[in-house]
DNA sequence: ACATGATAGATGATGTGTCAAGGACCAGGT
DNA sequence: ACCTGGTCCTTGACACATCATCTATCATGT
């Protein structure tokens, strides 16, 4: 094996390593605020707000896929999960036999009403109160521009 | 409920949304890549690197568990399917009968040794290669920031 | 009408993460 | 010697993620 990698300097390594534990910290705390006060998980609560971000509260499956950026097999289970606990319910859909709709349901709207304004609360005290808005925009350009990079070599 | 909620202004959302969705999309392809180069998970290269920083090539599980911040049962959980497949064993603690260390094996340290390399090139190809290096160190120092304020902030 | 390939979604197997409960051992006081 | 409380690690149950595979339906060309 040819030995000639760029291995990260100590300064890069550091942002790097930050970065990582930031992400893993920070998923984790949120999931579990989540969690406690409104039984819900990450997945539950971005498919949650999805679906209350349409006027009609539902969507085909492949648009809600889309607009959360899970993959199909994923969506489908979690969905299922979501069915058994009665936050949305799936819909047959007329114009085609092969799809089918997910909606909320009233649950799922107390639920997710319930919850959100705790989880902007902790968005807010965990991350935004630790720097200030213009620093908030740098990571916002930041990220998108990762993003778009990423989308742009995707495999 | 009262409605005092502070909601995030557009902005705050816009940034937000980006960083979370990056989060997302980063470990995501970073997995895929190691799973299909090493076949290795995340959590797998992350307890391989953390061992062989030891110059022992071992650790206890406290001290491991504290090192990449596992809970204690996950790290079980972990060392568990790793040692099934050979990357990791158990060992006791003659100190304390309580305790154990997790040692790498010569074929933990082929595995790792063979990942890291193409590792370090997706990390540079995914994101060091989006920015320029002071971009990097300005998102290295708020990751660190929010890090700093969410163990400040800890449960 | 009918083949053919593409698309929508479901399903089962396996690996991963979290929580709650448990078993083994240690340390200190009595 | 013996509690008692704490520490170290394990275990079982369940939610979540990914992969490969499957079925049903659609859309097209003939």
């Amino acid at each position: 094996m040819n030995d000639e990698t760029q291995w990260l300097s100590p300064r890069e390594q550091r942002s790097w390593r930050a970065f990582i534990r930031l992400n893993q910290k920070l998923t984790a705390r949120l999931g579990s605020e989540l969690q406690s006060n409104a039984k819900l998980s990450g997945p539950d609560f971005a498919i949650l707000v999805a679906l209350t971000d349409e006027p009609a509260g539902r969507l085909r499956f492949q648009e809600l896929a889309k607009a959360i950026e899970f993959e199909q097999s994923r969506l489908s289970h979690q969905i299922g999960r979501m069915i058994k606990r009665g936050l949305v319910a799936r819909e047959e859909c007329a114009e085609d036999g092969r799809g089918a709709f997910v909606t909320i349901t009233a649950q799922g709207r107390e639920t997710i009403e319930a919850a959100a304004p705790k989880h902007v609360a902790a968005v807010r005290r965990l991350v935004l109160d630790a720097v200030s808005p213009e620093e908030f925009d740098t990571l916002g350009d930041l990220a998108e521009r990762i993003i778009k990079h990423l989308d742009e070599t995707a495999p």
